[in-house]
DNA sequence: CGATTGACCGAAG
DNA sequence: CCTTCGGCCAATC
């Protein structure tokens, strides 16, 4: 384990998504302090499609838009599970998204 | 090993 | 609104 890898630190903080929320590839990457390579998260987040616990549903990009969902099997799924856990989305969008946005930061600040 | 791509971000025109 | 460019890093061709 050890010093987690780049994608390893990716799943960690995804898994940490509450339920009913969500996050963008740039919080993530930016956390991670990798910043400006968001793209790395979502090259992760295709590595990430063995892993189960990994809800790449919850994962967004900027506007809160479902950029992501191309990748999921199916056409609607990605919506489906998101509204599934109470969350709005329309026309791809998350509906309230900054409301909805969940920072990683608040992982850390909750645990203290 | 060089070039291209990718679920991004942000700025600029 | 749309396209272009720079950046950053890894995987793939």
């Amino acid at each position: 384990m050890t010093q987690t890898g780049f994608f390893e630190r990716v799943y960690e903080v995804v898994k940490q998504i509450p339920h009913g929320r969500a996050t963008s590839y740039g919080a993530i990457a930016r956390f991670l302090g990798t910043g400006k390579s968001a793209r790395m998260v979502g090259w992760a987040m295709n590595a990430a499609h063995s892993l189960p616990d990994v809800p790449a549903h919850r994962v967004v990009n900027r506007k809160g838009v479902l950029t992501g969902k191309h990748h999921f099997p199916g056409t609607q799924l990605m919506q489906q599970l998101l509204e599934s856990e109470g969350l709005e989305v329309q026309q791809d969008q998350i509906v309230d998204f900054e409301k909805v946005f969940w920072d990683p930061n608040d992982m850390l600040i909750g645990n203290v």
